[in-house]
DNA sequence: TAGATTGTTAATCGATTAACAATC
DNA sequence: TAGATTGTTAATCGATTAACAATC
């Protein structure tokens, strides 16, 4: 549909949260808000946000700034979030579980169509409207059914050799929750990556380096 | 503990990456690497790498490389996974409940001491080996034992106020996985996010830029 | 010693901020 | 029209890359 040309992946981690904060201005009943208003709300330089939005079209208005509820529907379509790709789910452990409750897929622009997992104890079991399903048996969905996105929590070790079957299989983008680092063996694939791990020595970095102000050295 | 000073928050947020890589190579059995290995496997150039490493000290020798073993354990404890910060977890729900079962705390410098949630359904039932307590003996429980750090796994509605009344009680470290914006509000904590509609959005919008290539203008 | 590779300074590149003419 | 605020160009700032002297 789209195909913005040379956007900074800077621009494109600051989509979600301009798109978070207008469907709160929206919620409050705002229709219009200027870029330095917006600034003021998220922590940005009013510049920023004018250069980030100019990198898709001239949203704004000048004298009046932006329509809240345009630029919020705006934001959502360059986003792509009126898409519905296909995504199946590998891993139905803890986290894969909470990942396939817990998300509002239809809202992102996905819809969940399959779970699948090795442990027999789980196969046949739901989760939402869906059954888990032999791992042995993806090739055989996935022929009936085309799975636009995989979204992987799976254990390390396990990654390479699924990745390599959803390959095969066609599957070229993929919600990465495992440590397996996988666009350093495939180069025609998609990978958004959510590293808890790294995510939380980042926290555990940040406490150490602050809590020296207030004491011990 | 340490207190390195101005060091850029992407050099911090690759800190883990090179842990995580240099973990991997140690159970490989590699004893040295040069910065210009490394670079090749991880998909960066060897400048960066020794830039990165030199922010917090000078780990290599030259003609020689750096020592595999003795590097991990640097970043580790730059790091600050030697520590054991007390942490608590708010909300016991699906994805609070992944996050208690799934992380190794240990190994990333924290400790689980606390499960909150106001389900009375919830309350008093075991994830690990933590009961889940009344969120109403928040501040019973946190005046016996100190909390270094909150982990959120709550609706964004309920975030305010229990930030709150953390705040309140001294916490100052936050691990969010709310789509609240705590730093928004308080000028005097340290917060690492977990936006998971974010990274999905993210996601949406990388497939969406990519298909074009290969169909549908 | 010769070869390799670091630590570090200098050059380049890209992203953010400032400024202002265009225009609603 | 006057005031406000955008879109966009120019200036600044910071991060990445290149280069090379220091040194193991």
């Amino acid at each position: 549909m789209h195909k913005y040309q040379n956007i900074s992946s800077q621009v494109i981690k600051r989509l979600p949260r301009y798109y978070r904060f207008l469907g709160e201005l929206l919620d409050r009943g705002f229709t219009r808000i200027s870029s330095r208003e917006l600034s003021t709300k998220m922590g940005l330089t009013a510049s920023q946000i004018r250069q980030d939005l100019n990198c898709f079209g001239g949203f704004g208005q000048q004298g009046y700034g932006y329509a809240v509820k345009s630029l919020y529907n705006e934001i959502g379509h360059i986003l792509g979030l009126d898409h519905s790709y296909s995504a199946i789910l590998i891993g139905a452990g803890n986290l894969g579980k909470a990942v396939a409750v817990h998300m509002s897929f239809e809202k992102r622009g996905f819809k969940l169509i399959g779970i699948f997992d090795n442990d027999k104890q789980k196969i046949g079991t739901m989760i939402r409207d869906i059954p888990v399903t032999d791992l042995d048996d993806l090739e055989l969905f996935c022929k009936e059914n085309k799975a636009d996105a995989a979204i992987l929590c799976i254990p390390k070790e396990a990654a390479p050799e699924i990745v390599e079957r959803l390959h095969d299989l066609g599957v070229r983008n993929y919600w990465n929750f495992s440590h397996f680092d996988i666009s350093m063996y495939y180069d025609d694939i998609v990978v958004e990556n959510v590293h808890l791990n790294d995510s939380l020595m980042i926290l555990c970095y940040r406490i150490s380096d602050t809590s020296e102000a207030t004491g011990e050295e």
